[in-house]
DNA sequence: CCTTCCATGTTGACAGTGATCACATGAAAC
DNA sequence: GTTTCATGTGATCACTGTCAACATGGAAGG
């Protein structure tokens, strides 16, 4: 039912499921469990057939890095519109729970193995959200630039942290706190 | 000349050979490219007998990833070891030069598809580092952990950023004097 | 209404991978 | 000198990403 919405095109629009299917399954099964044939089989359509819409499983986990870096962005200006008593520290928040909330795909928007100077729409979406933190972080052009890298760094040296388990959390303790501690002693 | 050391094995101690060889090839072609068969090929070697030291690529990647704890740990130790003016500052610089010179092998260190609960050899390097740093930033020991997280939450966040050129470098920068910048705005 | 066309999906195949088996080999223990 | 057993080999399996030739059916044009 998530799909009636139209069939424009020979059995309806793939592409579409394709990415949705894909989603489910990095979430689930993680990057190296996201096979062409699997994703293929889940959708219901011949293991080739997807190559029509992606040329390779690199342009697959691509597109699906680039609907990655939209729902952050779209999070993370939702967040700063809301204008937050301290704005660094709930964007900062956000930026972790999102990390959590979405692992595997948060893992692969930052992977090392999708070349992000290829296709355009990589690094524009990734600065997009870099730009909105130096706006904030505002000040002196000269130091803006330090200030707003040193905070990127440490929201997001958290969000890796925590993401590979290597922050020990201790029975009963409400990683949110931790976060909102650790986040608001800059 | 390196592994003239001893040749208690059959043909020479593999195993030795296999780890040296696959550091190289990790450093060159990304733990994607590292593949049983040019591996054993490289080392002159059946395409079978890592298994006979190896259990399966995983278990490959992950004596690897100890390896690489045991350099970066004994790095930062002789930093210590050598009294800086500025402890944190020194380490937080070791740390990231370490995440850039031994990319690949950084990466894999911290890579997910790791078990670190399984091989208690991984976890324990992994705290090894972290105490050291806890112990560094001394102090209340209630604060003592929160500021000891927040240190390297933006540590590793820094040198993740930079490994994955996410963090634009402009032309003609000195990447290490950034570095020293973005550390002592602590 | 019928024909043509072309994007879309299918089928079958190929090369390369990690992994496992029975078997060979040779250093070391007795 | 014989036996033993860890170590390396060769053949093979299941599986993967990828591709080329073919099938199909909705849409454009008469």
């Amino acid at each position: 039912m998530s799909t009636s919405t139209n069939s424009p095109y020979h059995h309806g629009n793939l592409r579409q499921a394709l990415l949705e299917a894909a989603l489910v399954i990095l979430e689930q099964q993680g990057e190296a469990g996201l096979g062409l044939r699997d994703l293929a089989r889940a959708v219901g359509v011949s293991p080739a057939a997807p190559y029509r819409h992606f040329d390779n499983r690199a342009a697959l986990l691509e597109a699906l890095a680039v609907t990655g870096f939209q729902r952050f962005a779209a999070r993370m200006e939702a967040v700063a519109a809301s204008q937050p008593d301290d704005p660094m520290a709930a964007m900062g928040k956000t930026y972790v729970v999102f990390a959590l909330q979405n692992a595997n795909l948060f893992r692969l928007m930052f992977s090392p193995q999708l070349k992000k100077d290829s296709r355009p729409g990589l690094r524009m979406a990734a600065d997009a959200a870099f730009d909105t933190l130096r706006h904030l972080v505002g000040g002196d052009p000269r130091t803006e630039r330090v200030k707003a890298l040193s905070a990127w760094a440490k929201v997001h040296g958290l969000a890796v942290l925590l993401l590979d388990s290597q922050i020990a959390i201790r029975a009963g303790e409400d990683t949110e706190a931790l976060i909102e501690e650790i986040i608001s002693s800059l």
